[in-house]
DNA sequence: CAGAATCCCGAAAGATACTG
DNA sequence: CAGTATCTTTCGGGATTCTG
């Protein structure tokens, strides 16, 4: 089993980082917005990604009470994965990342060209 | 001289992480926020942190547009740091992830409770 | 199908000493 | 005062193999 980290935030956007921060989180998040989503189709939709930071990732969500694991015992086995009603609270945090991010890349396209 | 990086970003939420992400540049950017700052008292205002980093970040977010490096050529030397015009529309994007990230410390402070 | 267990690497960050 | 130059450490993430 791997240590699961308790990091001690002084402050509050350092902690908001710590929760979607990261290579995958914010893709995740973004794939689980309006969608409930399986492990596997959820792998298929985050191309290069490994079981294991998958699973990783989603276990770290899920700890933090942004994501949902629902576990149906059929075999083979189905686990869907969706935003909890507390992490559907962050979507419009993303969102406003998203939009400023489209803003940014389009200065640094135009100093990049020049 | 080290090399800078230049990374292609697929996702616009991505690429604002890519800027203000890290474990210094929040800090810096909130400490900036409404003020302008000379090296030596941002290095006071950020509790640990190395010159090598300091330096380091500050410059990054030089080269992103976001911070302005004003160097007065007196001895000894003084040099001031602010927000760009373009820097300052972060603000708000900081700010949503500063509130998100109360009402998380909040609920945090509960589960830890029990 | 949905993962767990190992092993491994590079980038980010830290420590420290020195300088125009 | 405002950095630079080196060296070292940590850690997020990747690759691969195996299993109930």
């Amino acid at each position: 089993m791997e240590k699961t980290k308790n990091i001690e935030y002084g402050c509050p956007v350092e902690a908001t980082l710590g929760v979607i921060g990261g290579k995958w989180k914010p893709l995740i998040l973004w794939q689980l917005k309006e969608d409930v989503l399986r492990y596997n189709t959820l792998q298929q939709m985050l191309p290069g990604i490994s079981p294991r930071m998958l699973t990783k990732q989603l276990r770290e969500l899920e700890d933090d009470g942004i994501v949902n694991r629902k576990m149906y015992p059929e075999i083979p086995p189905r686990v869907e994965y969706s935003l909890t009603d507390f992490g559907k609270t962050i979507i419009p945090v993303l969102e406003a990342l998203a939009q400023w991010g489209l803003t940014y890349m389009d200065i640094r396209q135009e100093k990049d060209m020049k």
